[in-house]
DNA sequence: AGCTCTTCCTGAAAGC
DNA sequence: TGCTTTCAGGAAGAGC
């Protein structure tokens, strides 16, 4: 499952490899995967990939052409991958959009998601800022402490929930919200508003930690994460609690790690994490 | 505001 | 072995 780091990889390859290529065709093989401006696909043909940005777990891609700019916007969902052709070859199927550049074989980008929680967009300049605006708050990377501290402080529900919000901190998913908060030493439920300042402040900077390590180990493929290049990333390799239930923790502390019923697998340890 | 439940969807894994 | 059932999960929306 894409969360930021692995959206994050994605967006770097595809800057590197197809930034200042010209499209040939857009190609979209089920409608329904185009969640936003279906009817604007013919203009993206004969654009230029100008910049990649990614916004939360979010993949924006700016075209221009004429003087205009656009934007192919893609959410990965669960299971979603942009993949360089060469890569996709080896998946035929769940293939429902294809972004063809001049060029040949390895510049061609393909939208793949055997279960489709996830879509395209395709969007104008106002229609980005609008798209942003509404669902994205302040990405973990790019915030600064204090700005990060106040968003936080002001909350009033469970630490992990809150984490994962996309309007107010966006990009975490399911693993690295429980990554994040075992490193922290931090219990999923604890009330946010409750936090002593000086827990605030270690949960941004292992959170920061956490992303860019991860980033930097090209990603965690925990099922089946690709690269656009087809390359997995090797963070999986330093999860601590994440799929962990019931084995010892790994600080040492003598308990194991639990994971919540009745909630979207929520790995902890009960000694490390308390919930004051 | 925040919490829980439901929906979307498919394939892997578990159950019989 | 082969069929059926369950489950996982990001995000949005409903209802409380």
């Amino acid at each position: 499952m894409p969360e930021l780091p692995e959206a994050e990889v994605v967006a770097r390859q595809i800057r590197a490899q197809l930034t200042g290529c010209r499209v040939r065709e857009l190609w979209v093989g089920r409608a329904d995967i185009v969640r936003q401006g279906y009817d604007w696909r013919p203009w993206y043909v004969d654009a230029r990939l100008d910049s990649v940005a990614r916004y939360g777990k979010s993949i924006a891609m700016a075209f221009a052409k004429g003087g205009e700019t656009r934007y192919l916007v893609a959410e990965l969902g669960m299971t979603g991958l942009l993949l360089f052709a060469s890569v996709a070859i080896k998946l035929p199927q769940h293939i429902h959009a294809r972004l063809v550049f001049d060029g040949g074989k390895e510049t061609e980008l393909r939208y793949w998601n055997p279960r489709r929680f996830g879509c395209l967009r395709l969007l104008d300049q106002g229609g980005l800022e609008q798209y942003v605006r509404k669902r994205f708050g302040s990405d973990p990377l790019a915030v600064t402490i204090e700005d990060f501290t106040a968003r936080i402080q002001e909350r009033r529900g469970r630490l992990k929930p809150l984490l994962m919000r996309q309007q107010v901190i966006a990009g975490i998913g399911n693993i690295y919200a429980n990554e994040i908060l075992f490193r922290a030493g931090l219990h999923p439920h604890a009330r946010v508003n409750r936090l002593a300042p000086s827990s605030r402040e270690r949960l941004y900077h292992v959170t920061r930690t956490v992303l860019t390590e991860a980033i930097a180990c090209g990603g965690s493929s925990v099922r089946d994460f690709f690269a656009p290049d087809g390359g997995e990333g090797s963070y999986k390799q330093y999860h601590l609690v994440y799929g962990k239930t019931g084995q010892p923790c790994p600080n040492r502390c003598g308990a194991t790690i639990r994971r919540l019923k009745g909630e979207r697998s929520s790995f902890y340890c009960p000694r490390c994490q308390r919930r004051r």
